[in-house]
DNA sequence: TTCATTTGGTTTATATTATAAACCACTTTA
DNA sequence: TAAAGTGGTTTATAATATAAACCAAATGAA
């Protein structure tokens, strides 16, 4: 009856993050620190699982001389968010 | 952008006890934890604390001989589901 | 130039949460 | 009356989330 949520999705902070990757072309750390309001302690250890998970795609760079990460979802990443959608809706659709 | 989900309602358990305690008058201990397929220990700490929050009317007494414990979920409950489902769709619609 | 500040993060320590395992009181069955 | 079952609760441990402390490089001010 009701389908395990993925444990990596179902956290507040991961999944603002999937959401604000998912829609656009790739995103720096700054920029999902800022939309997600999230400390950078605790977005860079949520976009570290992940990237672990497959989920993201973590690029390290250089904005001329400043250190610049760049986030994109993953197809997989994509994928996992999407049937996470369809489990919840197991939970609170009435 | 992304509204804070209620901690208390973000959690697998306890929101699959909320919804099954939405649409039916009130169920007992063992029907909930069969249709959620949790563990005694685990779901008897959820409804706990989902009864602290207000969420849902906890109520101890015997059919027969053997306890019995019945639960309802309140108005407050079901507000806080509802909060909970529109603060959601912030994180997952697209 | 040198010291303080800012930028862009990472690492680590702590608090919170979830979960399972152990337990308890009582009842039923053999 | 002893063993097993019912209906849970309590407690210990593992996992997670979060904030605080930290670090390196760049920039700005004196």
């Amino acid at each position: 009856m009701f389908k395990k949520l993925d444990p990596l999705l179902h956290s507040e902070l991961r999944l603002a993050v999937m959401s604000v990757l998912i829609g656009v072309k790739e995103a720096d750390f700054n920029f999902i620190k800022e939309q997600t309001q999230a400390t950078a302690g605790n977005l860079s250890v949520q976009l570290d699982k992940l990237a672990q998970a497959g989920y993201i795609q973590v690029e390290k760079g250089f904005a001329g001389k400043k250190p610049r990460t760049l986030c994109r979802v993953t197809p997989q990443g994509i994928q996992a968010f999407s049937d996470y959608v369809e489990c919840l809706k197991g939970y609170i659709q009435h």
